[in-house]
DNA sequence: TCTTTAATGATAATTAATATCATTTTAATA
DNA sequence: TATTAAAATGATATTAATTATCATTAAAGA
């Protein structure tokens, strides 16, 4: 599900003013750790970022922080998590059409996909029960192609 | 999503049937685990599970065997296993209808809902990827009417 | 530059879930 | 019904992901 729509350098100086009319304070930490988002494989965990942040801009960033700072991406909506089954959370930017995942319970392997009828009917149904809809994510579990 | 359309005790014999059919044996603890599951709320926690079941049934059963037990029936397809955010795993008979949650990031309320063009195009998805659909998991999260 | 306040990082603490292993129970069969 | 092999249980140790703590550092407005 990449490309994104918008450049990396756009997205970050938006994002970090954002920040600041919030009232928080930007780091060079928030600021490489989403590059690395931006830029890597989604589904990171914790310690895929702390090793990629490092490995890539040579920047140590610790895992406390990781957690914290995708806690506030969640928190500003800019950061989905997702469960795989195998105890670890890993997370993904969301920047992108909404999208959601197969996951294969044999090999792991995640598969996105993206479903129109699905996204619009989620919308009616939280609608409908007079929810105000933040967020969604559908999950489907079972077998891929080559594990069949 | 209650009540089951099949008795309790309909429902027990013929699991039990199936579990010595697959080769693995029965045990009281698993019976009483089970009722608990018919006859409770959704969305117990393993501790929940252990403390009602020496509630209601006077039956001691240790917290590994729950999980262990959980484990089990969710391969056997008739438990779910639920995350609403806090870190705990909350499981649910699976014998109604298929159904979703819309999660409360407030009040963590949990409401539930059912929608057939959900369910029938989650199939057609998996179909359409060549995937073998197992289950599937939706989770709408936001705020529910008293928290918005 | 100064000052306030939030962010960071090292690490301790927490806690859900799993692994271990001696003991008990199940269930098939003699 | 008694025997027996194998699986299940339960107490507890272990693991590991995440959070909390707190001293230090860095951000950003005045």
């Amino acid at each position: 599900m990449k490309k994104f729509e918008i450049t990396f350098d756009t997205f970050l100086k938006n994002f970090k003013e954002h920040v600041s009319k919030l009232g928080f304070k930007n780091s060079i930490q928030k600021d490489y750790i989403l590059k690395n988002l931006y830029y890597s494989e989604d589904h990171l965990t914790a310690e895929n970022i702390v090793f990629n942040v490092k490995r890539d801009y040579n920047i140590d960033v610790g895992i406390a922080t990781v957690y914290r700072t995708m806690k506030f991406f969640e928190e500003m909506s800019i950061v989905n998590s997702l469960d795989i089954g195998d105890g670890t959370k890993r997370y993904e930017l969301n920047l992108s059409l909404h999208h959601d995942h197969m996951i294969c319970t044999k090999c792991h392997k995640i598969i996105e996909f993206a479903d129109e009828t699905i996204e619009s009917q989620q919308i009616l149904v939280a609608k409908n029960n007079n929810f105000e809809l933040k967020n969604h994510v559908m999950t489907i579990y079972g077998l891929c192609h080559t594990c069949q």
